[in-house]
DNA sequence: ACCGCGTTTCGTCAATCGACGTAACCAGAC
DNA sequence: GTCTGGTTACGTCGATTGACGAAACGCGGT
């Protein structure tokens, strides 16, 4: 989630044609001051100043990068006041968490970090770019149509991880009604998988895994695959 | 859109710990060709290359922006296969246009851009960080509560511009069963404004403005914000 | 073998960045 | 007036970028 937002703000100043007041703007927006912030970085708060003022025409990212992260770790040592307005569709109720990889992550690679167990499929030699951990009660009773385009955040090529699930069948149904697919849904800790579900899953060309794993560990599990190892 | 998808892009290299890996990363899924991509920046091949093997450990954020562009572009000259696949979410049916500012905009100059008036209202001495044009008839019938997140994208602080509103009434009551709040309520060529619209607007403290304006020429006027100029 | 396409490596050099410290400016409070 | 906090401007210099072109490499097709 804040990563999402850290790159929105990085986007914004190497992509502004004047990337200085951009970064003024950021740091106003976030009420830090030029010698604060100069500080969390660890530079002296003339460089900050010659940076925003527009000496530097083309910051390089190294600098763009720190400045960035060191504006959001202060904003997080106060709460994420900033960053929290600033990510509302985020906050979804249903969704537990959500993230991009940096680099596709092989099927094969994400069932395994997960402890998944494919229910009745073949993994097809497909990558994913991301995953969505959605509480399967809330989104059945408080998702319509359009809300399933915020599960997928920036692709569809995600895997959706649905929580608490019972037999399954809800999510395969409301997946298969929508015109866009997931390239892949894990069902988290079921009872018994229901057979409707698969079948419906193989309708739809859509891997099914399940995993016993708690929700923190996979989280931490998929934690090196958004820093791009493994 | 277009434009927050160039953020994504532009923002992931900017942070990433290897930014020549996802420069090429993200040519690789544009399917483009370093030779190619070297034509469209305008530089030789060899400088593509040196960039994405690492050779340039923090470039500059016009190099970036240039290749970036230039991948877009590319691909919006084949009718943006792989832009409109990396955002689902942008593509609700209820949103017409969604864009965010570079800078605050002054409510008063959003107001006259849009050729608008306010509705027995005081506009505050605040700003605007973006706009969001949602088809009224359709965002009432599809529009489930976790919806107008999507509506708000990366800000609360934006103007939500109804069109074809004939009174105003369920916009407003929508609005305000809702957690979040817009900075500001636009009905576009509104019949005639429900005195209750009004009336909740004045309670939410919301600024209710009416336009008679169509959506194109809305979209023209606004672009001067987008880029930053007024 | 040759050819075409795609990519990498590397030497080179002018231009710019990254960072420092110093000095100055501005505004508000006492 | 002084003090504090916030910001800007600028000289300086080593390090790095930005860009070029030449040479080389790898792969597939003929």
């Amino acid at each position: 989630m804040t990563s999402d937002f850290a790159e929105k703000v990085a986007g914004e100043i190497t992509l502004s044609r004047d990337p200085g007041s951009t970064m003024r703007k950021w740091r106003d927006e976030f009420g830090a001051s030029q010698h604060a912030l100069a500080e969390s970085m660890g530079v002296s708060h003339s460089v900050v100043s010659d940076y925003e003022s527009g000496r530097r025409r083309s910051p390089g990212v190294a600098f763009v990068k720190n400045y960035v992260t060191s504006l959001i770790r202060m904003d997080e040592e106060n709460g994420s006041p900033v960053a929290s307005r600033y990510a509302p569709a985020a906050r979804a109720e249903c969704i537990i968490a959500m993230e991009e990889f940096p680099a596709d992550v092989p099927m094969a690679d994400f069932v395994a970090a997960i402890g998944g167990e494919c229910c009745d499929c073949v993994l097809p030699d497909k990558a994913l770019k991301g995953y969505t951990i959605v509480d399967s009660l809330k989104a059945i009773m408080t998702l319509g149509s359009n809300d399933y385009l915020c599960l997928y955040g920036w692709s569809t090529e995600r895997a959706l991880i649905f929580t608490d699930v019972h037999y399954g069948r809800s999510p395969m149904v409301a997946i298969r009604a929508h015109p866009l697919s997931p390239a892949m849904v894990v069902y988290q800790k079921p009872d018994n998988v229901d057979p409707l579900a698969i079948k419906l899953s193989k309708l739809e060309g859509i891997p099914l895994v399940s995993t016993m794993m708690g929700v923190p560990e996979i989280i931490e599990n998929l934690k090196r695959f958004e820093e791009g190892i493994w």
